[in-house]
DNA sequence: CACCTAATATATACTTTCTATATATATAAA
DNA sequence: TTTATATATATAGAAAGTATATATTAGGTG
């Protein structure tokens, strides 16, 4: 998929493998992450079967060494444009290590639950504060860019109101808890 | 990560790879997928490190060879909790075919791309009245599981509407478009 | 009873994605 | 001149995900 992201990126405009990542970060940091790891060797690939093409840049007045510099070619849009067409084969994958860890909650300590859900809830207020600022601004990349700049934002806001459902949830739970115990602790001192 | 999500299912009951499988497919398969290729090895893995134990059981009366049950051990609680009370190390990751295509509809056809929307919309809409008949039966799971079904449903009628509210923006905007591609048709048979 | 099908169960090869790190160059500053 | 920093490419290796091979047994069918 990344293969196909890449093409889409130049769609837009010749690029080099740095400046793709900068671009992914720019305008998706928060949404989607990419490393070098994943560029250099997609664009190897992408070259190598002809659906881009490449000419090394002598970078002028700029640091650092020898660029180079992607297009795609009419065979990279005939197969971005097929791709693009497709009817989306895999459904939407959500991975998250605070996720994974809130399903097995119940067998660790609960006060280090909700430390843990505070923090999440005050990421995510940073996150949302970063994403309203900058709403606008993706308001000039085209209707598409700025619809999914939106679906952060509702994603963002959604999770926010449910991480506080939870904790409240979480800490009647605890309070909960801790009278059973103590009624088991009295029938304990009683027996 | 799996690593750590199959220490916390055989924290609830001793199961084989097999087993394992279908307890997530049943209980998380809307959110998450897991595959044997992923589920075989970890085992093995795990086992090697002492962190789960095996015995091989012939199965009474029902079907298929001789199953490896695995339970895990002390070591292996203790290497869970660990994980469980850490920080999550990552932010959550989200990766969708159709969300990546979404942003590069500029490029391609805008009824083709409508047409994938109303097919995003109708398997969300199917997914939704699943999960929603299936919330009851998360309660007994316990808060946690509770919780995470709730995400789930929430999650899916964000999605909804925003699907919806990106069909009308971008209807709205193939129609300007059409009209502007009038307006130079004119000016062309005009001229 | 022999044969076939379906469900159960494990295993592994392979691809893609992700992380970590190595390497090189040019600018700017000390 | 040396050093630090930003730019830029590259690759090894780990983790996650896909595809497929293999074996066993219950149960049905001829």
């Amino acid at each position: 998929m990344i293969k196909y992201a890449i093409l889409g990126l130049l769609h837009y405009t010749d690029m080099h493998g740095y400046r793709i990542k900068e671009h992914i970060e720019q305008n998706f940091g928060h949404m989607w992450s990419i490393n070098y790891g994943q560029i250099y060797p997609n664009l190897k690939k992408l070259y190598e079967d002809g659906l881009i093409s490449m000419t090394e840049m002598n970078q002028n007045g700029e640091k650092g060494p020898t660029r180079k510099l992607y297009s795609i070619t009419i065979k990279g849009k005939e197969e971005f444009t097929r791709w693009l067409e497709d009817s989306p084969e895999k459904p939407m994958l959500l991975r998250d290590p605070f996720l994974m860890r809130f399903v097995f909650y119940g067998f660790g300590d609960k006060n280090r639950s909700v430390e843990i859900i505070d923090n999440q809830i005050k990421r995510y207020e940073n996150d949302l504060k970063r994403r309203r600022k900058n709403l606008k601004k993706w308001g000039k990349s085209g209707i598409y860019v700025r619809l999914i700049a939106e679906l952060g934002t509702n994603l963002n806001e959604m999770f926010i109101t449910w991480l506080k459902h939870s904790k409240e949830e979480i800490l009647k739970d605890i309070s909960g808890d801790t009278s059973t115990e103590m009624k088991t602790e009295d029938r304990r001192i009683a027996g």
